[in-house]
DNA sequence: AGGTCCCCTTGAGGTACATCAATTCTATAG
DNA sequence: CTATAGAATTGATGTACCTCAAGGGGACCT
């Protein structure tokens, strides 16, 4: 069922990940994500079985392997001396980790829920990386659309309203990973997390939801699941390219 | 003119900013810079000159050619549909402009004073790129900074109080800009331009200002020239090794 | 000099969010 | 089933910042 699940990812046209529903991610670059799968696929055997909060690497930690998410969630961290943490990205299925590193891992990764990853020693890559130009510019673009992807968030971060960013965020969720069967996103990630993650405190985002839910523009039946109400936007088919 | 103070400010141990031929060199991994100046070098006869407002690129235009600045400093600024501007960054001499976007550029690139720019075409830069593994990784690095500066940036807007902002901001800016000969630091651009880079308003820079003066904090003998007080953990100005 | 413009500064009041604190819900264990 | 811990919700209160508004100050022009 790994393999399944690796080859839907990548290329293929897959249930839980379904390309063609997220434009941001793959503006025009499904090269890249090809060749880079490519490259982490010669290990495609090698999966690795992450239990909830468990870490796969450590903010300062040497790169010595480069990662790509088959199912599952992870938040990468950063954190203030302070012990304010900021949670830069949810990565899931189909994200690449490490990337964006060069000798050490810029940041934490960890496990939210159950996740399954394939990793490519760095060492690996690198040497593909010199036979192939091309691979490199992918690359590149893959790092642009981080940077990118992180100045939204910046964005977001400044002088939004609560809901705004609320909405935001989970537009955006729904939009990486997709609908589930019964019409509802499962939300794998703590309050905490969201917080963390939109600059907010564990009660405002708690408070935003019930006022979303009450004002209607959100259903949650629980609170690991949602449903964006209101028409078009639910399917995320709205990006610009 | 800026060499004098460059290597005492840092607090690092290698001297920041070498001014051999006429590129400023930043911290850190001095191979990237060097092999990417080499690069835009080869055109080093044409350097640009820019007035103050003037505008490098915009937001969307593809990308023709790389850019590294000589002298002064440019906003890299993106834009909200409701016309609220994002600062992601302040680039000054010895920065690179360009490197992380892909087709197009990903922000708005316009000077803050009076700029000079060298640049390069795109094509040449990709070439060399294919035929030097090592650029690429060094690329990767420079990009990789940019990644992280954002983040920081990002943790500054997250939940830091105003004048801990600002500190951030004028910390940062002297160590990459250097201190002046009278020991001041020149702040060239406007309280709008703090204001959009931090995530505040104009009055609540403008008022922080005034309080961080009156605490002892900084000084500042005019708008655009200031100086941290304070000593070692303020200034950076510890002399180590 | 005087005038104009733009930027900066300062003030008063409102508000969205943080903080402190208590209750309810959910989950895994006993 | 109850017990316990963690997460989520809800309430009351404070405050840092935004907003609206009015006054300075420097640069440039005629």
């Amino acid at each position: 069922m790994l393999d399944q699940t690796a080859d839907s990812d990548m290329g293929g046209a897959k249930p839980r990940k379904r390309r063609d529903s997220h434009a941001d991610i793959d503006v025009g670059s499904g090269l890249a994500e090809d060749m880079l799968a490519d490259c982490l696929m010669v290990r495609r055997g090698q999966s690795r079985r992450m239990a909830p909060r468990e870490i796969l690497f450590v903010e300062g930690d040497p790169v010595e392997s480069l990662f790509l998410i088959l199912s599952g969630t992870i938040r990468c961290c950063i954190f203030a001396e302070d012990g304010r943490r900021l949670i830069t990205r949810f990565a899931t299925a189909g994200d690449f980790l490490g990337f964006a590193s060069g000798e050490r891992f810029a940041y934490t990764a960890e496990a939210v829920d159950r996740v399954s990853v394939t990793s490519c020693p760095r060492a690996v890559f690198e040497a593909k990386l010199a036979t192939s130009p091309g691979l490199c510019l992918e690359m590149r673009r893959l790092i642009s659309r981080e940077l990118s992807a992180s100045c939204s968030l910046m964005m977001t971060h400044m002088r939004l309203y609560a809901t705004e960013r609320i909405l935001w965020f989970l537009r955006g969720y729904s939009e990486r990973t997709g609908i589930g069967p019964e019409g509802y996103v499962s939300l794998p990630m703590t309050r905490q997390d969201i917080a963390d993650h939109l600059g907010l405190t564990i009660e405002t985002v708690s408070r935003t939801f019930s006022s979303l839910k009450a004002s209607g523009q959100i259903e949650m039946p629980s609170s690991k699941r949602y449903r964006i109400l209101g028409g078009e936007e639910t399917g995320g088919l709205s990006v610009a390219a």
